[in-house]
DNA sequence: ATGGGCGTTTGATATACCCAAATATTAAAC
DNA sequence: GTTTAATATTTGGGTATATCAAACGCCCAT
């Protein structure tokens, strides 16, 4: 199961090399690129020309930088899944009425990443935000995460933790394995996840899976928000049931929409 | 300027042609892809086990399909483009005052992409939301369009017509060149775009232009409802100066952020 | 004017992509 | 439980082509 074997196509891999280079350095003309990838600059021409013409980097002046291509494709994708069309309006009703920001979360390859987010009016904005949409974080330190990995089977718990590991990122975090399980265990009793400062300093949420019609996790909700407006009640009894309320609507529309797609 | 000079490396045009049969598809296994893509099978399960290592694409049994790594590539695009940074509140804020469809448009080569959109608690959801979304769109036939259109210096006017031509989407698009011409002369002297069922029957839109610090055109602001609640001075008074106020405090932002990110 | 820096083009060569065939795997049928 | 068919995956060899290095041309600064 562990993709490793076999042969790849090394021209591809090297434009995703660009590709991701040239995120990291947001824009970036030939002669800087040059220095970070390993490929003559006459070749980073022409991957470049190749790169554009299929719109995927597009060139202001002599700067590269990734195109709209992206936001397209991510679009698609995005809409051609089915937690995202059945929790979309729910996700924006939940971060209205509890004024705090919502997400829906769904695992890949062991990560979380964030499928859409919606911002009640309390909600401050901030740079965990941005970063939580645009890279893959783990998923042991965060309420939707371990929602989810409780409601995985055993053996792909213990495979993640296994390949990602259990890397601190505050000192709250859980880091050892049979502790986490502990934990999961009783998320599972519960029926949702907190995370009490696990991934940030600071911040705390709330999250519960969301099921498939075949009994399968297709994700989770989650509520994010600074330990000052979630204690108390409003953290263990309050948000809690607000949290899975919203996921069973998400699972009945899930189930009612999967019905509706066979046509 | 129209990139069609110069080598392009084969094989990466190949992989992106993998991709774009993949969109088409939604899914499929590497027997159906073989039919579709002018490659051997040998070489087709190469060039997918490339792309699953990247993340592009996920294989779900033996059904490939477009990876989540593209929902994070386009967040990540969108997040470093200043207009939308600048204009998703106002945008929110907008489509909540006038409870219809709000739409952040921007150009890219000719076409008009939507970066943004925020749904009005009147709006209906439609096959022609999606569409927009995930794919490029011809200027001329929308209001958010001819905004960007009547901003553009003349020469990249002519240049877009030339290229991409005045398609008639239904019977009141404007297809003759100076028709249009002279109506984005009337788009220049009011600051904003009518779009009067010329792209879809039934749909009327308001739209006005985005620009920069600089006096160019960033993008534009639209809204979008049934020909029913557009009409009388709603749609020739009311929404044109709710939108055009939505455009300039986009632009104040644009011009303050602009400011910041100089640090 | 002139020089230097940098993007772009070009020709030759070796790399690695591609095809075809062989093997492994899966699923169904009897 | 055995056989068969259909498909996925692997492998080796020929050849297209991605790569490099070098030359060209452009723009700006001095």
């Amino acid at each position: 199961m562990t993709a490793s074997e076999g042969r790849r196509i090394q021209t591809v891999l090297k434009a995703f090399e660009i590709i991701e280079v040239l995120k990291e350095l947001d824009s970036a003309p030939i002669r800087e690129l040059d220095t970070h990838v390993d490929l003559s600059k006459g070749s980073l021409h022409t991957h470049l020309a190749t790169l554009c013409e299929s719109g995927f980097v597009t060139q202001d002046g002599d700067e590269y930088k990734l195109g709209l291509r992206f936001v397209m494709m991510g679009e698609y994708v995005r809409n051609h899944i089915p937690v995202y069309m059945a929790a979309k309006d729910e996700i924006d009703a939940f971060a209205e009425e509890c004024g705090e920001y919502a997400h829906l979360i769904v695992e890949d390859d062991g990560h979380e990443i964030a499928l859409y987010e919606s911002r009640g009016d309390q909600a401050i904005a901030t740079d965990y935000h941005i970063q939580l949409r645009e890279d893959p974080q783990l998923l042991h330190n965060s309420s939707a995460g371990k929602a989810i990995l409780a409601s995985l089977p055993e053996y792909r718990v213990d495979e993640i933790i296994e390949q990602k590991g259990l890397q601190a990122s505050t000192a709250n975090t859980i880091t050892d394995p049979d502790e986490l399980k502990r934990t999961l265990e009783t998320v599972r009793e519960q029926g949702y996840a907190q995370n009490d400062e696990e991934e940030m300093r600071g911040i705390r949420a709330v999250g519960a899976p969301i099921r498939g019609p075949d009994g399968g996790v297709r994700g989770a909700v989650s509520v994010t928000a600074p330990t000052s407006r979630l204690s108390g009640d409003r953290f263990n009894e309050e948000i809690p049931a607000m949290v899975t309320r919203t996921a069973n609507v998400i699972e009945i529309n899930l189930a009612t929409k999967d019905f509706n797609d066979r046509q």
